[in-house]
RNA sequence: GCCGGUGUGGCGGAAUGGCAGACGCACACGACUCAAAAUCGUGCGAGGUUUCCUCAUGUGGGUUCGACUCCCUCCACCGGCACCA
């Protein structure tokens, strides 16, 4: 028995005190990094199952630092986030408290394990010298244009009062108190990973990476070959259009040529007049020249801007007859609604609209408002959107406030057309109606007045169901009937057009075109609502529908008998446009919480949102905050923090109150530990360009789809603005399987099954749970706890100190015996080679079977042994190498050097084998030759036996492994 | 439903076309001891007519002189995605 404690906290002090594991940015060797995921220093602190990948790492920086390489290998603190915060509220702390005393716990732990990391390097995402570069970074990706802000759906826990992250809604529930989650649409920042999809997805083809994780980021990013293509919806009868244009505005200025022309070449009459006075607008002016020079009937659609939307109301409620549309885009601001801006023709209009009159005489009635634009005239649109129980089209201008001469977004709402993508354009001629999701811009446009009601209840019913309720399993198709019908660009047919929550408004453009006989999902529709169903597709062995594979293709016209996936390009091309499409979202990065990174950002009300200059970051986080959930971001409750002037005007101005999604700290941590400590810049170009890419990254499974496609976009972003020379971070990757409890269950508190590392250590050292961790299995598997097989592990290191400490008191021998320097250099090949490959359950199986097989051999080769052993048990091996006279450190010392020769055995075993069946095995000297092996073989009595009375129709012989005797 | 992975003694596992069960745990017996622990040694898949033979790596089939290993079918479990057009 040795005495482990003592032995283990000498040699860590020693290590400590002579920095042996410092990384030199400036070493000759070739450079190494290793990299494993920083911690979140939890309050629980650390069971056995997280030291497991740490462990593997060591042993792999111990032997490539052996292999004369400089190594980077560090550890950090991962220590924003709402697990700290949700503990700090329980006891009443402040959560930057709490963080530092699990961080200080968890130092305390992974430092028994006897790690040899770089503590000069150690980082944490919560410290300001840290997060200034996170909140710099964020600020390089505004300035690209990459992040940015829109309305969202979030997950947002009624209980307790605040947004929760993707992960922590489990089957749609707050993992916290298990209230269902619901979708509440807010504003948030995003960062868009959509841009980098493709190069996402191309670039996981030369990664060393296990295939599964490759094969899930690849599903996750979700590529899909197709097309996208334009249906026309179709009016009851031929339109006319009448556009009035606003204050200052000409029919000649802005958009409207463009717009009238546009129309005007689908076939449609158009009027546009210039209004009286347009410079000092009068209501009664205006209406009346309209209604004296321009023809409205009941096909008329109105087309107002601006102040053209209020003339537009009011010649309609003078007009006092029924027309069919009223399109309002940017509609002036009716001076009582709260925060207008004072407007020159206030004066000269009003704003008295009976807005029940204006509904009763339209068919249908469409808002158009532009997201560039200030947020009081948003909201005024939305009031007038409720008002008039209208369509709402919320979009981007090309020029704010709808006035660039070519305005495109208008003309999907003046001539809506239905865009969807289709991975089978080959199959439009069995495109036999039309689903929109209900979220859809156009749903309320197109809607008649007779299915109004049950659109209506439809889209507010869908729109109150929670996420759970929506992705139910085996869910029935819902859906209703809009009224509308659009034209199938293929076969000119009259098709339906409905809404469905089995749309989805996120993916492709919210809309199908629905293929029943050819879709499952279509056909399921079709069959309940009693839709036609067409089949396009043929296959003669198969009369079922759907029919979802490739066949030829029939009912199409022209393109009838050819292969469906041959000719699919091409009715892509004559239908619509190619395009890929992908499953992939942008990353939403706003959290309504306080432990984070705050956003740097402020927002100015005279001129927007400016990002806050770099020489005033970090935006440090105050602690004097109440962070209690409240339903709102916990910071803008302090103004002291909030109020600050604008960068751009020195006027009033607010900070972003919201704080960074804790997986932005985490996605480029890797780059800071090159040059940890540089308060000038993120990192400096040389040290990052040395050490960068990451060599070996060990990480659990469960990372695939988040922090490892986020960091792979940010190294990718960096590249592109020139901040770093690698356009992937990972380049070998290797994941571990978990630790379970001894019941095969996962580890956790509440199943009473988690084992402490402290008590491991304290009974049997570190270098034991090593060696047993190591032991347990395959690395990338996971295995229960055993204590029995802990003390096995404890044994074997008994055995090899009893018999190096024995060697050290009495030295038996100068020499080995051949034999036992043969077995040292094959284990010497096999330690060298298994720990590249992770395969230390095998290489712990030699060292147990050379020590059980070798107990006397010579001083020199009990330290090549401990050599080959120190990477899995630093401790013990420093400690008996000292007592072998060693005066420097093991962990200094070269790795042994195998010779092939020495590997290789005179004498071999060779199977002899009658029929396939063992018989015998013989010992003969390597390289016998078949004629020899026989001649031995075949008298050998059991195999005499066997092949009495039978003929050799066949010999197989394999050199100096087997020969196989067939007969008959 | 789709994608990926796994399936070998009482247990963790080894063997990637050539002796299935290395190594460890558990168990049994023996040595040492007054005794226990520790240590050392022996045995340890199932069955049989036991120098040997048969069966056996989730199921059923195939390829091969020979299959845990390669191919096909099905089953079970684990992980991910899930109305993604």
């Amino acid at each position: 028995m040795y005495n482990h404690k003592e032995i283990e906290s000498k040699w860590q002090k020693f290590w400590a005190d002579n920095k042996l594991y410092q990384a030199k940015d400036d070493s000759k060797k070739p450079k190494f990094y290793q990299l494993e995921t920083f911690p979140y220093p939890s309050a629980a602190g650390l069971h056995v199952g997280h030291p497991k990948g740490y462990i593997a790492e060591d042993i792999h920086a111990r032997f490539t630092r052996a292999n004369g390489k400089e190594v980077l290998y560090t550890m950090g603190w991962d220590a924003f986030g709402l697990p700290t915060e949700n503990y700090a509220i329980k006891v009443g702390k402040n959560p930057k408290e709490v963080a530092a005393e699990n961080i200080a716990n968890f130092k305390r732990q992974v430092q028994m394990f006897g790690l040899s990391y770089d503590w000069d390097r150690e980082i944490n995402t919560s410290s300001p010298d840290y997060y200034k570069w996170t909140q710099w970074l964020f600020i390089q990706l505004y300035k690209k244009g990459l992040a940015y802000r829109a309305k969202a759906k979030i997950n947002w826990c009624p209980n307790d009062q605040t947004v929760l992250a993707n992960e922590q809604v489990i089957d749609g529930k707050c993992d916290r108190c298990g209230t269902v989650v619901i979708q509440k649409e807010m504003e948030q920042w995003f960062l868009k990973i959509t841009d980098y999809a493709d190069r996402l997805l191309a670039d996981l083809d030369g990664l060393d990476w296990p295939e599964a994780t490759k094969q899930m980021q690849k599903n996750w990013i979700g590529r899909s070959e197709g097309a996208d293509i334009d249906f026309k919806v179709d009016f009851e009868s031929e339109p006319n259009f009448l556009i009035l244009h606003g204050y200052t505005g000409l029919p000649g200025k802005n958009f409207i040529p463009w717009l009238k022309q546009e129309i005007e070449s689908k076939g449609y009459k158009v009027q546009a007049p210039e209004m009286p006075n347009s410079n000092d607008p009068k209501e009664e002016e205006q209406v009346n020249f309209v209604l004296q020079n321009c023809k409205i009937d009941k096909n008329t659609i109105i087309v107002g801007h601006s102040l053209g939307c209020v003339v537009a109301q009011k010649v309609l409620m003078r007009h006092n007859s029924r027309i069919m549309g009223l399109i309002l885009i940017a509609s002036a601001t009716d001076k009582t609604f709260p925060g207008s801006i004072e407007r020159p023709f206030w004066k000269n209009f009003s704003w008295d609209i009976d807005y029940e009159k204006v509904k009763e005489l339209t068919k249908f009635r469409t808002v158009v408002s532009d997201l560039l634009e200030d947020k009081k005239r948003g909201e005024y649109l939305k009031f007038l959107k409720e008002k008039l129980g209208s369509g709402f089209f919320e979009t981007t201008a090309s020029k704010q406030h709808f006035t660039d001469l070519q305005e495109p977004e208008l003309l999907k709402v003046v001539l809506p057309k239905i865009k969807v993508f289709t991975t089978r354009p080959d199959t439009i001629f069995g495109a036999t109606y039309m689903v929109l999701a209900p979220e859809h811009p156009l749903v309320s446009q197109i809607t008649t007045k007779e299915q109004k009601n049950y659109v209506v209840n439809y889209v507010e019913s869908a729109a109150k169901k929670t996420e759970l309720e929506r992705t139910a399993l085996e869910k029935d198709k819902t859906g209703v009937f809009t009224g509308a019908f659009a034209i199938n660009p293929a076969t000119k047919d009259k098709i339906q057009i409905w809404v469905a929550d089995y749309v989805l408004s996120t993916y492709g453009s919210g809309a199908i075109m629905a293929v029943p006989a050819h879709d499952e999902r279509d056909f399921e529709f079709a069959k309940k609502f009693e839709l036609p169903i067409v089949r396009v597709v043929n296959d003669e062995g198969d009369r079922r529908l759907p029919y979802t594979r490739e066949g030829r293709i029939m009912n199409s016209g022209k393109y009838n008998d050819v292969s469906s996936s041959t000719i699919r390009s091409q009715m892509a091309k004559d239908f619509g446009t190619p395009k890929v499409q992908y499953r992939l979202r942008d990353w939403s990065i706003s959290r309504q919480r306080y432990w984070g990174v705050p956003i740097p950002m402020i927002n100015c009300e005279k001129c927007g949102i400016h990002p806050v200059p770099e020489k005033d970051l970090p935006v440090v986080l105050p602690d004097d905050v109440d962070f209690r959930p409240k339903g709102m971001p916990p910071l803008a409750s302090s103004e002291q923090f909030l109020n600050v002037s604008c960068p751009n005007c020195g006027g009033p101005a607010k900070r972003e109150p919201e704080t960074l999604d804790t997986f932005f700290d985490s996605s480029w941590y890797y780059l800071r530990y090159t040059d940890p400590h540089n308060d000038q810049e993120i990192f400096e170009q040389s040290k990052v360009d040395h050490w960068m890419p990451v060599d070996l990254y060990v990480i659990g499974p469960e990372h695939a789809t988040l922090h490892l496609l986020y960091s792979r976009f940010l190294t990718k972003f960096l590249f592109d603005a020139g901040f770093v020379k690698v356009a992937e971070p990972f380049n070998k990757l290797r994941h571990l399987g978990l630790i379970q409890g001894a019941d095969g269950q996962k580890m956790s508190k509440s199943r009473g099954n988690v084992v402490n590392p402290d008590e491991v250590v304290e009974s049997v050292g570190a270098d034991s749970m090593r060696i047993y961790e190591m032991f347990m299995g395959p690395f990338e598997d996971g295995q229960p706890w055993n204590t029995k097989g802990l003390i096995g592990a404890r044994r074997f290191l008994d055995k090899v100190f009893r018999t190096i400490s024995n060697e050290v008191r009495n030295p038996s021998q100068e020499r080995s015996l051949p034999s036992v320097e043969m077995g040292l250099h094959k284990l010497i090949k096999k330690i060298t080679s298994d720990i590249p490959n992770f395969k230390f359950n095998t290489s712990i199986a030699a060292f147990m079977e050379f020590l059980n097989e070798n107990k006397q051999m010579s001083k020199a080769n009990w330290e090549t042994f401990l050599i080959l052993l120190a990477p899995f048990a630093p401790h013990i091996t420093e400690e008996l190498w000292s007592q072998l006279g060693q005066t420097d450190s093991i962990h200094t010392q070269p790795w042994p050097k195998f010779d092939e020769k020495m590997t290789e055995d005179k004498n071999v075993k060779i199977v002899v084998q009658v029929l396939g069946r063992v018989r015998a095995t013989l010992d003969f000297p390597v390289g016998t030759s078949q004629d020899e092996v026989r001649l031995k073989v075949i008298v050998d009595p059991n195999v005499k036996r066997h092949l009495e009375g039978k003929q050799i129709v066949k010999e197989i012989f394999v050199q100096d492994k087997l020969i196989n005797f067939v007969v008959k």
